[in-house]
DNA sequence: GATAAGGTCCGTAGTAACTACGGGGTCAAG
DNA sequence: CTTGACCCCGTAGTTACTACGGACCTTATC
């Protein structure tokens, strides 16, 4: 793929990372992708470096960086940067929340799953699930970050 | 606690309730909790049958019910109601949810775990956990569903 | 060369579920 | 009667996009 790559359209350059037009223009605008140079008739015209930032900026998001997060791994990939250890806390943060969210999660799981199967044993006089939600407390409050 | 409850103003409904009072004022704008009666003064008025339904509404989101869910619980728990299968229908479908992200959240947590966990171990080049973001494929093609 | 289809431009607004702000009226205590 | 706490309302900001609409531009066909 060394092979020679003329300068792609805002359509071609989404479709070959993955990520919606919409949303390179979004990324741009937000300061996450660079101003690309323009074609005579200010089309965005890019080349293959946007497609591998676009590309990184898509997988990082797929494992759940955030925007912020993402603008910080970019300045730590830059050529001339040694330093792992930057990355490393970066994402032992973000493994420790996303450990957290799954804790939370399977707690509601389990929360979930107990009323159903209540639901369908008991003979029910009231729904065990709105009873559940009615009766004032949860079982070791549930208190599940912001989704 | 079935002693004489005057009404309450929308602080104390708010602390009665574990919600916050633009909170409650946002859930009336959005038809979530109904227009309360007003003083002379236009302050908001709230009896006892408030805080109950703001207390099933906080506890059905920290459950991670979405504010539609809970329009429609809200709507299967009234009285005379006896269905509880609709309710399970609504609530399987949120474990179901529940579940998918848990499961894509483990692969990530499995993803960013290693990547860690390499960055411990090996020389390291270039950083693995960047290595991962500049690289083609993910393993697995973790897709995770929208945050 | 004309016309039609499709690509791109831009700014704006909408999404979920709130949270925060600002300028004003109201109530209770001292 | 003044101070501080409370409440009113509408609006805007948050996150990360997605969608819309009207105006250009390019490419293909006739």
């Amino acid at each position: 793929m060394i092979t020679n790559m003329r300068p792609l359209t805002i359509a071609k350059l989404a479709e070959a990372s993955g990520v919606h037009m919409e949303t390179v223009r979004y990324y741009e605008r937000i300061g996450l992708m660079p101003k690309p140079s323009r074609t005579a008739s200010n089309y965005r015209s890019y080349g293959p470096e946007h497609v591998e930032r676009l590309s990184f900026i898509r997988r990082a998001r797929e494992i759940g960086f955030s925007i912020g997060e993402i603008k910080e791994l970019l300045v730590l990939a830059e050529p001339g940067r040694t330093s792992c250890t930057e990355v490393q806390t970066l994402t032992a943060a973000h493994l420790g929340k996303v450990r957290t969210k799954i804790a939370d999660l399977s707690k509601l799981e389990a929360i979930l799953a107990g009323a159903l199967e209540r639901c369908l044993v008991e003979p029910a006089p009231v729904c065990p699930v709105l009873g559940m939600l009615a009766s004032p407390r949860i079982p070791e409050s549930v208190r599940s970050r912001r989704d």
